[in-house]
DNA sequence: GCGTTGACTGATACTTTGTCTCAATATAGC
DNA sequence: GCTATATTGAGACAAAGTATCAGTCAACGC
């Protein structure tokens, strides 16, 4: 089953209406980088209304199926989001990401908010740098918002900050 | 010398000119909870100027006394800068903060980084959960968000930001 | 097939959180 | 006091959403 007819099959389940418009965004979203901004759905989709666009967004959002992304700089990005608890590596030249799925936070910080008094819930944790290429001088772009209208997709491997149940 | 004195210090050393709208940014920055929003700031000195408060929290920002922190939801918030790296421990029920001095994710996550070819610098890291007092049952309080206006401090289910040297 | 009902849509206005511009004003240095 | 420069406040503008509302569409019962 491909990633989209998994989607397709979770907004079913839930008793959402697949409509032409929910599913030009769905398509729109799947063909983007792994991570993209509602402006580039939009770009992509001039004939759906803004407002139906952010709506499915945030539908997909609700339905687990992408996650809001908050960057460096405070902007809003979309991320398909991933089974299992993950962190990221993010370049700071190019924004690629990469998945860790090592974690040990709760370890790590479970006994200092244990002493703080603190039941630990959950944690949210991204790790900022350079990528190998970057570092090499190559694969420099200015900051992937830097005019933000280039419509040029990011590399995948992509950003993202996770809400990790700790 | 008080915490006042020395951020005046701090920014007659940078040559900043300490008119009298930017003090009382100052002081209303000072007297705010520890973590507070421009509005806030802008509710509390009706009679400067948008521009100047922003302009203010830049300088701060810029002087590194004030940081910046984003909010899950994506709202920034402004949050006086600790010397030292630090995070929080966050309470979704109350807002309450305390501070973790102990990080350790260099050691942690450095290996995996270098193995993935990224130069870490920084990372980002918050610890949510429930204080011993909303955990007890007392000190809940009705989000505060509800209206935004209420003037009050901090809000619930906040998660506080902060990027961190690694 | 038809009517009803409720979900969905797109247009548009509005909100929030800033930034930019510009004329007026304050200040520092001489 | 004069001049150059920094700072100010008002207000326009912008990005990224959210809210509202009338119109449309699809499902469902008859």
């Amino acid at each position: 089953m491909s990633q989209l007819a998994q989607v397709v099959q979770l907004l079913e389940d839930r008793n959402v209406r697949l409509t032409p418009p929910r599913l030009a965004v769905l398509a729109a979203a799947a063909a983007a980088a792994e991570r993209f901004s509602a402006e580039e759905i939009q770009r992509e989709l001039p004939r759906v209304g803004r407002a139906t666009i952010f709506r499915t967004l945030k539908l997909l959002v609700d339905a687990d199926i992408i996650c809001r992304v908050i960057q460096d700089d405070g902007r809003l990005l979309y991320r398909w989001s991933r089974r299992g608890h993950h962190h990221h590596l993010v370049c700071r030249t190019c924004g690629a990401t990469r998945d860790i799925s090592q974690c040990g936070i709760p370890e790590l910080l479970g006994e200092a908010a244990r002493v703080a008094g603190f039941a630990m819930e959950g944690h949210w944790l991204e790790v900022y740098g350079r990528c190998q290429r970057c570092l090499a001088g190559e694969g420099e772009r200015p900051a992937l918002d830097a005019k933000r209208a280039t419509g040029a997709a990011p590399r995948s491997e992509e950003v993202t900050s996770v809400t990790g149940a700790a």
